[in-house]
DNA sequence: GCGGTGATGTCAGCTGATGACATCACCGTA
DNA sequence: TACGGTGATGTCATCAGCTGACATCACCGC
């Protein structure tokens, strides 16, 4: 294909991480991104929308992948089972290197314009989600609570997981947080 | 104070939001809205920190309400009952007026960047609110995902609000949602 | 070896955003 | 009344993010 060095998008997806980490989201420019990688910052953007999906375009993996567990669920599973299945398949796909998500998770987190693009990711999964169980015969008011809920018991779930210093199963996390919904949200 | 006409802010929130109405948020610049609240573009810089900020300034004041509600709840109150009280709140502040809350709505949902500033100041709440249950002497998961699944409820109520045709309270209409909540967790 | 194709480079330019400094009405006070 | 302080605003310069237009050049199939 090209002349150079293949795989730039996996370079720069490197030097934006460690450059990230090193010197914070703010501090590190798209040219300097680009130089670590070998290219210019025209190329960068060709490869990435803007500075931040560098970090983000790995989500629209996961949204197929549970999207695909949410369509695999057996027809006898209520809607929360099945937003529990597509929440699994997150967890199998992330939750094999905490150490990783912790270094991910540190950088969004210390930027708010990050943590923007973090918060939109899991919405536009959301959504794409409660369209599956709509497609499914779900009605769509039902469907949106159901995956909003869902991304809800995720995020407290997943900063769980990050934050614990045991070992602990991401998939573990996210049922206890499921277990801990139902407990509240039951009549007194 | 000034020597110019007083009330620039709001006049630049208006200037905002009409031209974002008009044109849509990209097509608009940020040397237009300060044109027409006349003023120049470095004192919209000095009002708002962004130009998305100039449509979510007012979330500070929601936040301090709802909070206040939160901390004005019976101490017998349950954690899902505290942030219904919570969520009262913001509905009677915004819940008056559905026609400005439609055209802002359509304002932001037209933008993707205006959809990310959206989401964090929602998350931002919760994350206020769950301190507050914190206070009050909840344990931090629980007060998380008590406020992180009270923020799903309000999204899905006040989309459900936008959209319907009839008269709807958006009280009533958080109400149902939480009330649709509790009949999805219910064992089966 | 020749022409097409696709990834990359180069260059110019716009817009958002910020720092530094000047300006000038208003206010309290001598 | 004059005077100096204060705060909101203007002006200017500059940078970083991002984009369009066009050139370049290795690779591939013919």
């Amino acid at each position: 294909m090209g002349r150079w060095e293949p795989g730039a998008g996996d370079r720069l997806r490197e030097a934006a991480l460690t450059l990230y980490l090193e010197r914070g989201f703010e501090q590190t420019m798209v040219a300097d991104i680009a130089e670590r990688a070998g290219v210019t910052a025209r190329t960068f953007f060709r490869y990435f929308a803007d500075k931040r999906e560098v970090l983000f375009d790995a989500a629209a993996e996961l949204e197929e992948k549970s999207l695909a567990a949410l369509e695999a669920a057996p027809a006898t599973a209520s809607t929360l089972e099945i937003v529990t299945a597509a929440l699994d398949a997150v967890a199998d796909t992330i939750g094999h290197d905490r150490e990783l998500a912790r270094k991910r998770h540190a950088v969004i987190m210390a930027n708010a314009d990050l943590r923007e693009r973090e918060l939109i990711k899991l919405a536009q999964m959301s959504a794409t989600l409660a369209d599956g169980l709509r497609r499914r015969g779900i009605a769509a008011a039902e469907a949106a609570l159901a995956t909003e809920t869902g991304a809800a018991v995720y995020r407290v779930a997943f900063q769980h997981w990050v934050d614990a210093t045991e070992d602990l199963d991401l998939r573990d996390a996210i049922d206890r947080s499921f277990a801990q919904l139902r407990a509240l949200t039951a009549p007194a």
